[in-house]
DNA sequence: CAAACTGGTTGCATTATAAAACCAATGACG
DNA sequence: CGTCATTGGTTTTATAATGCAACCAGTTTG
């Protein structure tokens, strides 16, 4: 009946979507990115419902993502800003954008693109790599058995 | 009272997350890579109900994601087969392992490993980087206006 | 000091999820 | 060839999460 929590799972992929696998969650953190920090920011840009993104922002900043910390304007309300555990997602952001670019439009429709502030240029399309830089595929890596300290 | 959808969000990420941002699909890919194909292998690595996983496999083949094929060893069911597509998801997942590994485990813990089969040696941490190689930092990147097709 | 704005919380309707029971079609077995 | 177990689901029902709107308190504005 209530959700299937994953914080046990031995797999570190089900751990993370434990903690940012919602639908509201890593769309906050882009937004993080994108310098917004206030909860009408949010609100206004994702267009979520103000209890849900009260409680995402809460469970965000108990799990170390965000920070809470006194406005940058002086007013007494709240910024929401990254942790560098929360800026550490930007790997996973960034894959979740560049495979929507690629299968989330139709020839027809453009998308804002994100570019290296200093060229212009676009960010290269993300890569998995070995340990000494060759691209790997899905098929060349393989999961070994969890390694029993004892 | 119905789930928000994104389906029509001019962010790239939003799309993405409309089609696999749900607490299962990311787990049922991830057992896709690690070359599960039945159903009953989905269920039993996954431990979710049938109905959710019924209903989550049939959205992944709708959207192309899955393929469902007549099973391998002869029998009268289906395999479900990831698409290229579907294989395109290989850097988000693997984005998510590598932050689940840092952040998803308390020093005493461990995880199962992701190596290179050739090598054996693990996967490099994903990095983000410009047109020329050079590693990105988020402040290092700016999201362009939408450009107008007129 | 009244009005409006920001940042929430509360209550209720609806939807999605979960668990279990049920069922049809194979396949295995005597 | 008939019974039984397994696989791959669907249905049913209960509960939790989501979404919306109304409300409210503290701040800022006039």
């Amino acid at each position: 009946m209530k959700r299937t929590r994953m914080d046990e799972a031995s797999c570190p992929i089900a751990r993370t979507l434990d903690v940012v696998g919602d639908w509201w969650s890593l769309l906050i953190v882009r937004d993080a990115f994108l310098g917004k920090r206030r909860f009408g920011e949010f609100q206004k840009s994702l267009g979520v419902a103000k209890n849900i993104l009260s409680a995402r922002l809460k469970t965000l900043v108990a799990d170390g993502i965000l920070a809470s910390v006194p406005a940058s304007d002086g007013s007494a309300f709240n910024d929401y800003v990254l942790t560098p555990k929360g800026r550490d997602l930007f790997p996973v952001v960034i894959a979740l954008r560049q495979w929507g670019e690629k299968y989330g439009f139709s020839s027809g429709e453009s998308f804002p693109p994100l570019v290296d502030a200093a060229c212009g240029k676009p960010v290269a399309p993300l890569e998995v790599r070995d340990a000494a830089g060759k691209p790997l595929e899905p098929q060349d890596t393989i999961l070994l058995p969890l390694p029993q300290e004892a």
